[in-house]
DNA sequence: CCGAATCCTTGTTGATACTG
DNA sequence: CAGTATCAACAAGGATTCGG
């Protein structure tokens, strides 16, 4: 998405991670619920396919913000959960939200 | 860009207004000189293009967080500034492109 | 149940050239 | 100086189908 690298300040490192349509409110409602399955994420991310989860969801594990548990039984069981650095992030994200909700009606 | 308008939270609408490649760092610029031109701006988001830069400015303006002003002499000349809405995204800013340090090197 | 693979549509960014 | 017009390239998102 991003490439610039010369950029004086990490915005724009901030926002390959974070910046796609999907990426926030994955992290949002992985941050709900502490431990979240596939299909309970698909159903609370409205409007999101399975598709653009999988996406999402691989991104944020490539840069770390959420861990992912693979339980090897049949049928599949896969739990994500935020790590330390996805933690940290949530204090900014809500505050984003409520500026969101204060100036953009 | 974004047209889901079901979420249970704002982040969608935010991302809207400052969520492509340019938007936050043209907004990290004007927010520090204050008053801006258009070629100072452009030499100072270091890789826009001007068309780029152009695209992200209108944004900001349809969505009131800057303010464009037009002295309409020969040569042109036309100043960008934040406007108060736009000011009240600069902390939050500020705490993202912090978080982009610590977490993201 | 949890995804991956394929194919397709749309949106975003950019290069270049040009204008009042 | 401050943009616009045009065209091209690519990334993101989505529907559907398939598999362990």
């Amino acid at each position: 998405m991003l490439t610039n690298k010369n950029w004086n300040c990490s915005m724009s490192r901030v926002l390959d991670v974070v910046g796609g349509k999907w990426r926030m409110n994955i992290l949002w409602v992985i941050n709900k619920h502490k431990k979240v399955r596939f299909n309970q994420l698909r159903r609370e991310v409205e409007g999101i396919t399975t598709i653009s989860l999988t996406r999402g969801l691989d991104v944020l594990i490539e840069n770390q913000l959420i861990e992912k548990y693979d339980f090897e039984t049949i049928p599949l069981h896969t739990e994500y959960e935020l790590t330390e650095k996805g933690k940290s992030l949530m204090p900014i994200l809500r505050d984003l939200n409520q500026w969101g909700k204060e100036w953009l009606q």
